[in-house]
DNA sequence: CCGCCCTCTGTGAGCGCTAACAATACCCGG
DNA sequence: CCGGGTATTGTTAGCGCTCACAGAGGGCGG
C-alpha cells in the first residue's frame, strides 16, 4: 500500500506511468496490455494486470481520444422523448451503439426550429461526436439538416426520402394503407381520418396512404381532421366527428362516419372517449383504428386496432448504418432502410 | 481560399495553430479569444473570430479535457426508458444539464442486477463522466451502488433514503396516502391494492403508504395483489379481484371489493379492462385509482383518478445536486430532495 | 524624461496517451 | 559458433490544447 514513497502529492488518478512503475515495465507495455496486443509475455501481462487492479487504474479517455482521433461517441438529436415512438427508438439505438463499443449522448429539442436543431448539433459536435442520428421527423428540421453540410456522417430517422441524407424509417404509408384497407374491407363506405400535425413527415405519409387507399377503392375522401398527437386533440377531433354523426342534418355532404383512422394511438384514445361520452358504441356505431401500438392500446375500451412499428429495430438499423459509414469512411447519402409495419387487429374495428 | 499553400495534405480538421497562422497571432491568443479572456484587443479578437469562421474551426474537446481535467460530461444510468416516469425524468435531466453546459450520456439497463449496474457505471466512467445520476429504483441495484465506492459524485433518483447516497425522490408514501385517504373518505370500508414488483422501492413505498393509511383509519387491510407495472399484469390482477366480487361466496373473509388503488396507471388500465369485461361499472361498482398521471390517464374509460409526479422537476433537481457536488468539490451523501406529489381526482373514483 | 504599472501578446512545458521505430534477447539452421 | 529472423520490451515524438510565465509596448506620475 505504501507503494511509492514520494507519491503523496494531492491524490490524483493514477496514470499509465504509475502502473508501469509498479509493474516494473515501461508505460508502453502497459498500453499494450490494455489494448490486448498479442506480443506481450504472459507473465508480464499478469504483472501489469495486478498493478492496474492494485492502483485502480483507468485509462484516460481524453488522452486516448486525442491521439487516436476517435472519441467513440455518437450523438442523438431527438424530439420530445415522452412520446412512445422516439423513446423506444432511442432505447434500441443506445443498446446497439453500446454493443458496438460506442457511447451515445443525446440532446432533446424543445422546439422544432432550424436554429434549435443547429444548436443541438453544434453542441454535439463541440463535444466530439463522430456522427449523429437525428430523430426529428419534422419537415422544416430535416430541410435545415440537409443544408448544414456537416463534417461527419448523419443518419436520419423518419426523415423522409426526398433529401440526400442516409435514413431509416418505417413505411408509414404502407401502414396507413393497411389500416384503411382493413376498414374498407369490413364494409365501410369510407374512412375518416384524424391526422397528425401537418409539418410532421410521418403525419403526412399516413394521410397520404389513407387518401391513396380510398381513391384506389373508389371511395369518397372525407376532409381529414387534424390533431397534435395528444389525447386531448384526439378528443376534440372526436367531438367534431360526433357532431357530424348526430348533428341536425349532415353539414355539407352526407358522408357517413362509420370508420375512423386516427394517426396515432394517443389521439385514438381521445377519439374513443368522445364517442363514449356521446353514447356511440365502438365498434358498434363506429370502427376506430390507431397507429403505433403503444403498450396501452391493447387495453383501451375497446382494445384498439392499430399498426405496430418496430421502434427498436429502427434504432438498431440507424446505429448500424451510422457506424458502418464511420468505419468504412464512405458516406452514402442515398442509403435507406425501410422497415415494414404490421397491422394489429383488435376489438375497436371488428363487430364481434 | 488558397490560404496555406503547403497545407494540402490529407484534409484534417483545422487546429488552433492554423487559426493563429491565418489571423497572424499566436495560438495562445486564439485560445484567449475562445475562452473569452478579457485582455485581448478588440481588433485582434475580431481578426481571430474571422479566421475561426473562415476555417470552420472547432476546439478539440479531447485536447481541452486532457489539460483541464474536465470533460463536462455527466452519465445517467436508467432502467427501461419506455416507461413514462423514467423517460420524463431523463428529459428534464438532460435539459437541465445542457443549460449548465454539461453533456449527458445515458446507459440503459437490460436487467436490474448488480453486475449489470456495475458494467454500466464502468462504461460511463471509462468514458470520462464527472458524475452520474442513477435512476434505478430497484432495491438490489441501489444496494450494490452503495457498495461501489465510486471516485466521483453519484446522485440517485428514487433510490430510497436508507443509504448514504445523495438522492432525489418523489414522496411515494405520501402519494399513496393521498389516494387511499381519498378513497376512504368517499365512504369505502376498505381499499384493495394492486402493487408493483416487490423489489422496486417505489412499489414498496406505495404499498407502505396504503397500508399505513388503512391501519390509521382502523380499516381492515386486504392482501395486496402484485403486478409488474404492465397493463397485462394489471388486467390479471383485475380478473382476480373480479373473482372475489362475483365468485360463489367470498373466499376467506368477506371483505368487499369496492375500491382499488393500483400502483401505476398502466396497470390501472388493465384493471379497468377486467372490470369492464365483467360488466362491473367503474366507478359505480368499484372505484379505481392509479399513480403517475400519464398523459393518457385523463382519457381512460372512465378518466382515471391518480397521483401526479413532477418528473421533470425530479430530473432537474438531480442534475442540480450533482453539479453542485461537482463544482463545490464536496460530496454530501446525506443530501435529499423530496418532491411532493399531487392527487388528481377524476371520474374513476367519484360517483358522479 | 525616467521608471513603474498595466495591457496585450508570445513562448515553453506538459496533460496522458498511442504510434513508429529502436533495441534487446532468444531461437534456429548451417 | 555465427547470421538472420522473431518475439518482447523500451524510447521518442507528438496529438491539440491550457497554464504559467516572460516580454513588449504605452500611459502617467514624479
Amino acid at each position: 500500500m505504501s507503494q511509492t514513497a514520494r507519491n503523496d502529492q494531492t491524490r490524483r488518478a493514477p496514470t499509465m506511468a504509475d502502473v508501469a512503475q509498479v509493474a516494473g515495465v515501461s508505460h508502453q507495455t502497459v498500453s499494450r496490455v490494455l489494448s490486448n496486443h498479442p506480443n506481450v509475455r504472459e507473465s508480464t501481462r499478469a504483472e501489469v494486470q495486478r498493478a492496474i487492479e492494485q492502483l485502480g487504474y483507468r485509462r484516460n479517455s481524453s488522452a486516448r481520444a486525442l491521439v487516436t482521433r476517435r472519441t467513440l461517441a455518437l450523438g442523438v438529436v431527438a424530439c420530445n422523448p415522452t412520446l412512445f415512438g422516439p423513446s423506444s427508438t432511442m432505447f434500441g439505438l443506445e443498446e446497439a451503439a453500446r454493443d458496438e463499443g460506442y457511447m451515445v449522448s443525446s440532446v432533446t429539442l424543445r422546439t422544432y426550429t432550424a436554429p434549435a436543431l443547429k444548436d443541438a448539433i453544434d453542441q454535439l459536435s463541440d463535444w466530439g461526436v463522430e456522427g449523429i442520428v437525428v430523430i426529428v421527423p419534422h419537415r422544416a428540421a430535416v430541410g435545415a439538416l440537409a443544408e448544414l453540410k456537416l463534417p461527419f456522417p448523419v443518419v436520419t430517422v423518419e426523415g423522409g426520402h426526398s433529401l440526400p441524407i442516409a435514413g431509416v424509417s418505417v413505411d408509414q404509408e404502407l401502414g396507413a394503407r393497411l389500416v384503411t384497407g382493413h376498414l374498407l374491407e369490413a364494409g365501410h363506405r369510407t374512412v375518416w381520418h384524424v391526422a397528425g400535425p401537418p409539418d410532421w413527415l410521418e403525419a403526412g405519409a399516413r394521410t397520404q396512404g389513407w387518401r391513396a387507399t380510398l381513391e384506389e377503392a373508389g371511395a369518397e375522401v372525407p376532409p381529414p381532421l387534424a390533431g397534435d398527437w395528444t389525447p386531448l386533440s384526439g378528443y376534440r377531433a372526436g367531438q367534431e366527428l360526433v357532431g357530424r354523426m348526430t348533428g341536425v342534418g349532415a353539414r355539407g355532404g352526407a358522408l357517413p362516419v362509420t370508420a375512423v383512422f386516427v394517426a396515432n394511438d394517443q389521439m385514438a384514445l381521445g377519439v374513443l372517449r368522445a364517442f363514449r361520452e356521446a353514447g356511440l358504441s365502438v365498434p358498434g356505431k363506429v370502427a376506430i383504428a390507431g397507429f403505433d401500438d403503444i403498450p396501452e392500446a391493447e387495453f383501451f375500451a375497446p382494445p384498439l386496432t392499430t399498426v405496430r412499428q418496430d421502434f427498436a429495430a429502427v434504432g438498431q438499423a440507424s446505429i448500424r448504418m451510422l457506424i458502418d459509414q464511420l468505419e468504412s469512411g464512405v458516406v452514402r447519402p442515398d442509403e435507406r432502410v425501410v422497415i415494414e409495419p404490421r397491422l394489429i387487429v383488435r376489438g375497436s374495428s371488428t363487430p364481434t
